[in-house]
DNA sequence: TATAGTTCAGCATGTTCA
DNA sequence: TGAACATGCTGAACTATA
């Protein structure tokens, strides 16, 4: 259990509570979901501040455009292989979850441990 | 000399540490898994890239597509036969079946020049 | 002992909703 | 915007079997 501790866990972006590698890079929820929707559109963001924004917990949200360039300097990108070439399954779901196929599927991995979430 | 560490085996597909043979060919864990796994699930998997991506310890995540050619390039099979109490040397020496399919899968994978280079 | 199969925590990425 | 959830894939460790 790596009692150890004193390896904290930080996004490497904003330096929040990282909950896991997101795109090769250690982060976030947060810069995790920014990133994903940032990266694709990229919709020419510019800083007002020719790039000097400092990017933390607090500020995130001010400069997208910093946001963004610190994500990316922080080695993340965009596996263009691995997406967009694959989410044919899970689409065209009109109501809630039909909680039948959603717990076949996931009883393969119920097995022992009740949430595979990153535990911490 | 339990481990002489002199000599190195590496997997035939990635590079990696090979722990043995698997499915025919040296290779290691993550390729044995992954062969497993999806020559019987052979999803119609396509390479975004015309099938020139690198197979390495590194970048054999990104393209199925291409790890599963260079699999069935090294060797690798699943011995669906019968009793397999043994592996028959003389392994249908006779049947075209599996030299044509592997000569002409070979011949459609390396058919371009190998200069693409992949991000990353 | 060696290889094939099984398990499962963790990774990658997308979706939902407050 | 981001926490929580959904899913598929990966591979180290383990088990089964010859
Ligand atoms: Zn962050
Ligand atoms: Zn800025
Ligand atoms: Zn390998
Ligand atoms: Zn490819």
């Amino acid at each position: 259990m790596a009692s150890g501790e004193g390896e904290r866990r930080n996004c490497a972006v904003c330096g929040d509570r990282a909950t896991g590698y997101h795109f090769h890079a250690l982060t976030c929820e947060g810069c995790k979901g920014f990133f994903r929707r940032t990266v694709t559109r990229s919709t020419g963001l510019t800083c007002p501040f020719a790039g000097r924004c400092e990017v933390n917990k607090i500020q995130r949200r001010h400069c997208p455009a910093c946001r963004l360039q610190k994500c990316l300097d922080a080695g993340m990108k965009k596996d263009t292989s691995r997406s967009s070439v694959r989410p044919p399954p899970a689409f065209a779901r009109l109501g809630p979850r039909t909680a039948s196929a959603d717990a076949l599927r996931r009883d393969q991995h119920l097995h022992g441990a009740a949430n595979h979430q990153v535990h911490q």
